[in-house]
RNA sequence: GCGCUAGUAGCUCAGUGGAUAGAGCGCAGCCCUGCGGAGGCUGAGGUCGUGGGUUCGAGCCCCGCCUAGCGCACCA
C-alpha cells in the first residue's frame, strides 16, 4: 500500500526578478562604493531587505539601512542616507530616490517601467508570480494523514487545505515539492478498528453482541457493515474470527480510505505518495531505526519497555518506544518515518502539517531525528488550531451517532470547495478560527469569497465583450497606463512574486486570501475611474484590455495556488 | 503544575523591529446615460489583554501576570 505518482516539477523557471531584491542590491552596491571612498567605516553591513513603506506618500519601497547603521557606523542616520543615495546605481525601474528623516531612503518606481510590465505579466501567463527562491530544492509536504479508521472531520479540512495551498505555494516559489500522505494503518487503533468492525459486522448479521466500549462509534462503521452483508453476506463469519476477521477489517480500511480520498479530491486536494506506517516494519526502518538509537546510547529498558531517553536530550519526560508486550508505540513508527524521509529518501527538508492535539508531539520528533543524526532545522511544523463550526451565532455540536465529528464531507456539500478553501485559508494556521456555514454559503457582498471571484468574472466579461466587438489588444501600448488607479493596479499585480516569496519562507498561505482581496478590489476601483472599452480611444482601450488580461492572470494564478476555481462567468 | 498557541475596531481577522496600526462585515452618508451594482467613494469606530524591560524606534523581541484553547498514556 505505497504508490507512488510522478513527482511534481516547479514552474518553469522564466521567473520575474524581484524588483524589492534588486533594490535591495542596489543599496548594498552603494553602501559598498561608500566604503570604498572611506565615506562609511568599513564593517558588516546589516542584512536590511527594502520594505514595503505603509504609507503611499513614502513610495513603493524604502531602505531603513541608514536607521540600523547610524550606531555601529556613529554617523548620523541621515548622513549614510544621503551617502548612499548618491551611490546607487541607475535602474530603470526606479523613477526618484529621497531622503526623508530620520534616516529612511524611498524610492518610486518609474511610472513609464511600471505600465510596461504589463507586458510581462501577460506574457508570463500562467507562471506570473513564481520566484526562484527555492532553487530546485526537494521539499516534501506531509498532511492531513488521518487514521484510516473513520472519515474526515474539519479539523482535517483545515490540515488539508492549508498543506495543499503550502505546497502549490512552495512550488510556484521554485521547490520542487512532494506531497505526502502518512497512512496510520498499523498500531493500536487499527486494533480498535479491527474489534468496531467486527462487532458491527455481527451485529449487521443479526447477532445480538456488545459492542465495544472504546470502539469507533459513529454510524459510518454501522453502514459499511450493512454494506459488506449487503454485498457478501456472512463470508467473513464463515471464515472465523481468526481468518475473517483481519480481511474484514483490510476491506474495512480500504473503504475507509477510498472515502478519505473522495473526499479529499472534491476539496482539491492531491497526493504524490500515500505512504504507509505498516511498510515501516516489514522494509526494516523500524530495526535500523532502534539499533541506531540503542548505538547512541538512547534507549532505556525500564519495567519490561524500551523507553527513548528524551530526557537526557532537553524534553520533560521519557518515552515509549517497545511496550513490555513487544508491540512498537506510534512514537517509534514516527521516528522510523521521518528516518526514511530524510536519511533514506534524502529529502533536504520537509514540512508536516499537523493538527493542534499533536503538538506536543513536535518536540519529541525532533530529539529523536537529533538523536539519529539528522539536523532537525531540516523538520518545519506547522500546527493547525482547532475549527469551530458556526450556523450565524449558534456554534454546531457535535453528535455520538456520527462519531463525535463534523464530517468534512457534509461541509464540503454544504458550502462547496472554494468556500471552504477561502475560509480555511484566510486565518493563520497558529489562531483558532470560526466558521460560518451560513456567511460561507451566502452569495453576497458579506462573503469575500464571491467578491475575488466576481472580480474575475467581471474581467472575463469584459474580454468577452472585445472580443464579440473584433477588438485586437495584443499589441496594445501599455506605455499609454499612466491614470492613477491604473498604476495602482500595476503595482498591485507586481506584489504578488513578492507575496509568493515572503508566504513560502513564513509558511504562511494565509496571505493568499488577503491578497487577494487587494488585488479584486484594486480592480473594482480601476473599473469604476476607467472606462474600458471605449469608442472614441482605439489605443487607449487596447492597453486597457490588456491591462484586464493581466489582471485576469494575476487574480486566476491567486486562486489556483489557492485551489480555488477561477470562473468565468458567476 | 509544566509546555505550545492565541488575546489588535461592535464582529471575523491581517499586520517580515521602522514613518499617521489595516482589511472585510456591520453602522452612517454618498455614487448608476455606457463594459457584470455580487461594484465604487467618504466617514465614525483602537489605552494593540496587563505590568515591566531591551532599542534611536516595540502590536512585533525579553521577563512577570491575567484570560481562553490544545497537549502533558506502555493512545494516536
Amino acid at each position: 500500500m505505497r504508490w507512488h505518482t510522478p513527482p511534481t516539477f516547479p514552474d518553469s523557471p522564466m521567473e520575474l526578478p524581484l524588483i524589492r531584491n534588486d533594490l535591495t542590491a542596489l543599496v548594498a552596491e552603494a553602501v559598498h562604493q561608500a566604503q570604498q571612498q572611506g565615506v562609511l567605516p568599513t564593517l558588516a553591513i546589516p542584512d536590511s531587505p527594502v520594505e514595503r513603506p505603509q504609507n503611499p506618500e513614502h513610495g513603493d519601497y524604502a531602505s531603513t539601512l541608514p536607521l540600523k547603521l547610524a550606531r555601529s557606523a556613529r554617523m548620523a542616520p541621515m548622513a549614510i542616507a544621503e551617502a548612499i543615495k548618491g551611490r546607487l546605481p541607475d535602474s530603470p525601474a526606479v523613477g526618484s530616490v529621497s531622503v526623508a528623516p530620520p534616516g529612511f531612503i524611498n524610492f518610486t518606481l518609474d511610472p513609464g517601467w511600471l505600465s510596461n510590465q504589463v507586458d510581462e505579466i501577460v506574457a508570463h501567463a500562467a507562471s506570473f508570480g513564481s520566484v526562484d527562491y527555492g532553487k530546485g530544492e526537494r521539499i516534501q509536504v506531509e498532511f492531513v494523514s488521518a487514521n484510516p479508521t473513520g472519515p474526515l472531520h474539519v479539523g482535517h479540512g483545515r490540515g488539508a487545505v492549508l498543506g495543499s495551498a503550502l505546497a502549490s505555494l512552495l512550488a510556484a516559489a521554485g521547490f520542487q515539492v512532494h506531497r505526502e500522505y502518512y497512512v496510520n494503518d498499523t498500531g493500536n487503533q487499527i486494533e480498535v478498528f479491527q474489534r468496531s468492525v467486527w462487532a458491527r459486522y455481527l451485529q449487521a448479521l443479526g447477532e445480538d453482541i456488545a459492542f465495544p466500549e472504546d470502539g469507533y462509534g459513529g454510524s459510518y462503521l454501522v453502514d459499511l457493515a450493512a454494506e459488506v452483508v449487503a454485498q457478501e453476506g456472512d463470508r467473513y463469519r464463515v471464515l472465523g474470527e481468526q481468518e475473517g476477521r483481519p480481511a474484514l477489517t483490510r476491506l474495512g480500511m480500504s473503504r475507509m480510505m477510498d472515502t478519505i480520498r473522495a473526499d479529499l479530491r472534491d476539496l482539491g486536494v492531491h497526493f504524490d505518495t500515500w505512504f504507509s506506517e505498516a511498510s515501516l516494519y516489514q522494509d526494516g526502518a523500524y530495526e535500523t531505526v532502534l539499533a541506531r538509537l540503542k548505538e547512541g546510547g538512547h534507549l532505556l529498558e525500564k519495567e519490561g519497555a524500551h523507553w527513548f531517553q528524551s530526557t537526557a536530550l532537553g524534553e520533560d519526560k521519557d518515552n515509549v518506544l517497545v511496550r513490555s508486550t513487544g508491540m512498537p508505540t506510534y512514537f517509534a513508527s514516527d521516528i522510523a518515518y521521518h528516518y526514511d524521509k530524510f536519511e533514506r529518501r534524502g529529502f533536504p527538508k520537509g514540512i508536516n502539517v499537523w493538527g493542534a492535539d499533536h503538538q506536543g508531539h513536535v518536540s519529541r520528533v525532533k530529539a529523536a531525528i537529533a538523536a539519529l543524526g539528522i539536523d532537525p532545522a531540516r523538520l518545519q511544523v506547522v500546527i493547525s488550531q482547532l475549527v469551530t463550526l458556526r450556523r450565524g451565532n449558534d456554534v454546531v455540536r457535535l453528535s455520538k451517532r456520527a462519531g463525535d465529528i463534523i464530517a468534512l464531507r457534509d461541509v464540503l456539500d454544504e458550502v462547496g470547495a472554494d468556500a471552504c478553501r477561502f475560509f480555511f485559508l484566510s486565518r493563520s494556521a497558529d489562531s483558532q478560527m470560526d466558521f460560518d456555514l451560513e456567511l460561507a454559503k451566502r452569495q453576497s457582498n458579506e462573503n469575500p469569497v464571491y467578491y475575488v471571484q466576481y472580480a474575475h468574472a467581471r474581467i472575463a466579461s469584459v474580454l468577452r465583450n472585445a472580443a464579440e466587438r473584433g477588438l485586437e489588444w495584443s499589441s496594445g501600448r501599455s506605455e499609454l497606463l499612466q491614470h492613477e488607479a491604473e498604476q495602482a493596479l500595476v503595482r498591485k499585480m507586481l506584489a504578488l512574486p513578492e507575496l509568493i516569496e515572503t508566504a513560502a519562507e513564513a509558511l504562511a498561505p494565509h496571505l493568499l486570501p488577503h491578497y487577494a482581496m487587494e488585488l479584486a478590489t484594486t480592480f473594482h476601483n480601476f473599473y469604476e475611474k476607467c472606462r474600458i472599452i471605449s469608442e472614441d480611444d482605439g489605443p487607449l482601450t487596447a492597453a486597457r484590455l490588456k491591462l484586464a488580461e493581466a489582471t485576469r492572470v494575476a487574480l486566476a494564478r491567486t486562486l489556483t495556488l489557492m485551489g480555488m476555481s477561477a470562473p468565468e462567468r458567476m
